[in-house]
DNA sequence: GATGAATGAGATTTCATTCAT
DNA sequence: CATGAATGAAATCTCATTCAT
């Protein structure tokens, strides 16, 4: 992948992470990229191409970072693990985050292929721990998840590690 | 208010939430409510009148229909009031949370003017209840409630009832 | 219909039939209507319905100044007033003519909605004359004035009358 | 000339003459003759270079092969000729006549080296004749010609040969 | 000869906003 | 109060062309 290509992805991150896809302008994304604008078509079509080589990138990303916690065997280290990750955001992993869940609300495009996989893997360890409905747990467990992120990735709150052993407390953890 | 101006926000607040403020363009509203573009900006000003207007709106009518949750005196009560909100979503209320929620996630406008009250009486509950870290467990629950909020509004899974029962059972409810 | 609106059929359907349809710019049109680029999008949505609404109006005048010749009940006299057609064209007629006959050369918008009724007028006439085969004679003459639309509309002959007469000559005219 | 330089060219001709010279995009060309962008430049300098070398190659294989038909003495037998010609295009004739019909409509390039010299034989064969007035009458026939071909790259009609016939039978051929 | 990355100018289109009626 | 014509700035996108490799 040419250098500019890389340039214009990473800037693409940063400002629909921050601003919103609608509200981040394709010459914005040139700009902070120092590169022509047509070279964003050139690469990538249009804007709604250049969005989803974002998605998949980060798919992939995802993917192999969270590969060591899909393969822990034991069920209540993978919850703890998986209720982990959203406390513990490099930079990097940040805008990925924030522009994966700022697009769940925008239009229909609510896609479930990365929490997919993740939430069938908890139902199982659910299922091991013996508790009565997996599927709820696992359900409830994603929703937690989903309130994490939205505090981290918006509200920023301090007291991050008292919030993280309430939360953990509610599952013996 | 005139009829007309009531159908410009019943459609504004339909389009915002749906599409996202950004995504959502004056005529599309225009169209949408059957009413002369020009006439938005006679009773809003610009578009961003427009949108306020909503949000006070909402404002408004949440504070009126939670005031009963508010007023219960009895600690698990009120939270178990506050925690099952988001669970009964009115066809009404749908359109003003999802546009609360997704305003939350574009540009830097994070309003806390309907979050903070609720926040400062569920800490006063906790401490009631004897929790060692009433902020946390406040900040916790709010955590949860945006998890669920984030569930219902975008995903809509259908084993709510189970759902509930799990996160409640978490607080011995 | 509004002034400037007119403005910019009228400054269309000059460039279109000059310069042709794709090498004519929106922004040109606007400037030689003396007119915002945006008012163009707001009449005719793109750049193709404008192209839509100019064939519409050539469509409706046609009819309109055709319907003298075609009421014409004697056969030569109407074989006649087809085959004067294109030798006396007005300004006007010449703009729709020339657009008209350079779209056909574009893409596969081939239109015979104005040439189909003629055709078989000319038919039924070549019948009454007792041709032998009035659909290829009809065919025949529809070519012919394709030709001479050609010459006069690109070409422009000065001889014009000794080629009518030779042209006529032909059909005993 | 390399092979690569051919199929730039075979492609160019194709498009050109199906969608129009300025509706051609060199990518679209590029990618048709299945070559890189740059390599048009590089040989033809810029577009309008290839249409440049499209139409020298046309003229080249015209003369070529209208040389025979010149070639007759019989000033009936060369006007058949000259007729027959826009009925009986090769599939390789069809995108060359394509390409010089539509050039005509586009822009005010008339170019005049190819027919100029077919009237002048066409004005000396209507004298021999003894026409009355045999330039009248070269340009009378041409014009058919236009027609014709107009009707035969763009109308495709079926009954051809009577179509022929009718035109033939004007000229006593 | 050939590629493909890159550019910059311009084309099309959208959109919030103004204003006369 | 209400309309709808009109604008101008900005957004998206296209395209001929250049250039290093």
């Amino acid at each position: 992948m040419s250098l500019k290509k890389e340039k214009i992805l990473k800037s693409a991150i940063q400002l629909f992470s921050e601003l919103g896809y609608s509200s981040t302008s394709t010459s914005k994304i040139a700009k902070s990229a120092g590169v022509s604008e047509g070279l964003i078509f050139r690469h990538f079509g249009n804007k709604e191409g250049l969005l989803n080589a974002l998605i998949e990138q980060i798919k992939e990303k995802t993917f192999h970072s969270y590969a060591p916690i899909l393969a822990k065997s034991e069920p209540k280290e993978f919850i703890l693990g998986i209720l982990s990750l959203p406390f513990g955001l490099e930079e990097e992993d940040y805008h990925a985050w924030r522009l994966i869940y700022s697009l769940k609300w925008q239009t229909e495009s609510y896609d479930r292929s990365i929490s997919d996989p993740i939430r069938h893997e908890l139902q199982k360890a659910f299922a091991q721990l013996n508790y009565k409905d997996p599927e709820a747990e696992a359900e409830g467990l994603m929703i937690i998840i989903d309130g994490i992120a939205t505090a981290v990735l918006l509200r920023k709150p301090k007291n991050l590690t008292a919030i993280k052993q309430s939360i953990l407390s509610k599952y013996n953890l």
